[in-house]
DNA sequence: GATCAGGCCGAGT
DNA sequence: ACTCGGCCTGAT
């Protein structure tokens, strides 16, 4: 195996180890794996082969392979994140076969047919404080506008971990910048999302960790009092970032996929709502997922 | 140059 | 409760 070498000091806390880990059975497929780091909960994630990935998690590199059904990782700081925080990141566990087995796919075609191609999708478990940030950025933006504005603040205000890669800055930093240095940045209508979310979270380091240990509803309600966060971004940020499986975000395309695939017309979004999280289940977040990448890929495009 | 996006919010019905 | 237009910016 190649020594990867991401220019950092031999002494460095961050210096990646020069072998390969690996976690056998990991269940991913290229694709699944693909779609899992790249469509549309993440923003972190780069390809560096068609097998291979590089993120970052905090203040970690980590890098991802996928090789002969076994999946190699190398993490720059294997003492903080090594194997277990890896492999819960990736919902690498037993709880993961258990959600697939409670989704009603046996029952439900159009469900079956978009698991069949994506066998392994997962829901990653990602920081909360990152993923709201990001989805504030989302709306009505593309995948990779939203990676590079990110990836512009995280180069402006994080720390620099070397091979151009920089950390997320945190809300401790973003309270510090102004509205218009936001729009400066491209941010738009989001600039003041943004800026109000950070003066919000000021003063309250503890939120994130009480919302996450909220039931669903509460959490939900108590993430959509923030400005910029209505229905879809709060189920979005607590299914990425709160491991809230029941969320059921309806975006452009999940909606179509109601509307087409499960006739649904002429239903409101609520009912739709109503719908998926009474049909899905309590791991309806996960088989979103499916949907979208599904819709993503077409599968429904080959009859 | 118009129009429209992976959404939110406030105003109006 | 639901519909509508405005909002930044970038891509067609």
């Amino acid at each position: 195996m190649t020594k990867v070498n991401f220019g950092l000091t031999a002494n460095s806390p961050r210096v990646l180890s020069e072998k390969w880990s690996s976690i056998q059975e990991s269940g991913f497929t290229v694709e699944s794996l693909g779609e899992t780091l790249e469509g549309g909960q993440s923003f972190i994630w780069n390809r560096l082969q068609e097998n291979s990935w590089v993120g970052v998690i905090g203040l970690t590199i980590l890098k991802l392979r996928l090789t002969d059904n076994k999946l190699l990782w190398q993490s720059s700081n294997p003492q903080e994140f090594g194997h277990e925080q890896v492999s819960e990141y990736l919902w690498i566990d037993q709880s993961y076969n258990a959600a697939i087995n409670q989704l009603p796919w046996r029952s439900d075609p159009v469900l079956h047919q978009c698991m069949k191609p994506l066998t392994g999708l997962r829901i990653l478990k990602q920081p909360f404080d990152e993923v709201l940030f990001y989805f504030l950025l989302s709306p009505v933006k593309s995948i990779p506008q939203i990676k590079e504005t990110g990836n512009q603040v995280a180069k402006e205000f994080g720390e620099n971990l070397g091979h151009g890669l920089y950390s997320f800055p945190g809300w401790e930093a973003l309270s510090e910048i102004t509205e218009s240095k936001f729009r400066e940045l491209k941010f738009g209508y989001r600039a003041k999302n943004i800026f109000g979310t950070a003066q919000f979270l000021k003063g309250r380091p503890d939120w994130f960790e009480t919302v996450k240990s909220m039931p669903y509803m509460d959490a939900r309600k108590e993430v959509m009092q923030l400005p910029g966060v209505g229905e879809k971004i709060a189920d979005c940020v607590l299914l990425f970032g709160a491991s809230k499986m029941e969320s059921f975000p309806i975006d452009t395309w999940i909606d179509k996929v109601l509307t087409n695939r499960y006739n649904l017309i002429g239903w409101s979004q609520s009912q739709k709502l109503d719908f998926a999280r009474l049909h899905f289940g309590k791991f309806a977040g996960l088989a979103q997922q499916f949907f979208f990448s599904g819709e993503r890929l077409g599968v429904f495009d080959k009859g």
